[in-house]
DNA sequence: TGCATATATGAATGTTTGCTCATATATGCA
DNA sequence: TGCATATATGAGCAAACATTCATATATGCA
């Protein structure tokens, strides 16, 4: 392993500023973690799903109807939004309702959308 | 245009609630601009980056000390988080020095945090 | 002015991603 | 049990992406 030896490059020109960096870094898994879970909210189809489900539960098809694509292409999303725990379903019979997981998901839109209309 | 005649689809099981979340929709505009937003953020090199820069200004080659890539890729993804106005840098000489743009891009990542730590 | 340094930019490339189509699973009801 | 409905899953493909390499720009200094 490299330990600081990689610090050593004649091109850095602040060894204090990179060395404090390094150790406040992010362990691997969580910023894997991290980037999955701003992924997943980097799509707008996978947006519109999000925007739709904190106003109410909405089962597959609905969705398909809202966004017009196909319910497969609905389906393959909520798979990948329910992996990150943006959102959960309930069966009732052979309908799945959707809805958002927790309360993160709707407060990381909001502060998104200040960010984006502050222009 | 299609005015809601696209609702008349036998496939959609509860129309009112389509037709409420359709009300509620995103400009696409913005939309893709939140998309975006959350994109920049969907890299570890970039969540790295921004990272280190929740602490400390720094410039390009310290970064790429940082992260372990070349100069010109960090250069690239500080272009596309400055697109998205979520770093800003002020030059010292031939040198640039980056810094978040403001804080909601902190709260972002906080958040986010939390998230993925609620296992 | 001319050279060195620090960063920016453009083209090229291997990888990832979002969708479609076809097929599988699972529940409800006759 | 058998068929219809609602959703899930897998393979395949075009588009988008992150990095590298080569080159361009711009500041400082002799």
């Amino acid at each position: 392993m490299a330990q600081s030896s990689d610090l050593c490059d004649c091109r850095v020109i602040h060894r204090d500023l990179v060395e404090r960096a390094r150790n406040m870094a992010l362990a691997p898994r969580l910023l894997e973690d991290l980037s999955q879970t701003f992924k997943a909210l980097s799509d707008p189809s996978r947006l519109k799903i999000i925007r739709a489900l904190e106003q109410q539960e909405m089962c597959v098809c609905d969705l398909a109807a809202l966004l017009g694509i196909s319910e497969s292409a609905v389906s393959h999303q909520l798979r990948l939004l329910r992996t990150m725990r943006l959102v959960r379903n309930r069966r009732a019979g052979t309908i799945f309702y959707y809805r958002l997981d927790d309360d993160h998901v709707a407060g990381l839109i909001r502060l998104a959308l200040e960010h984006v209309n502050e222009k």
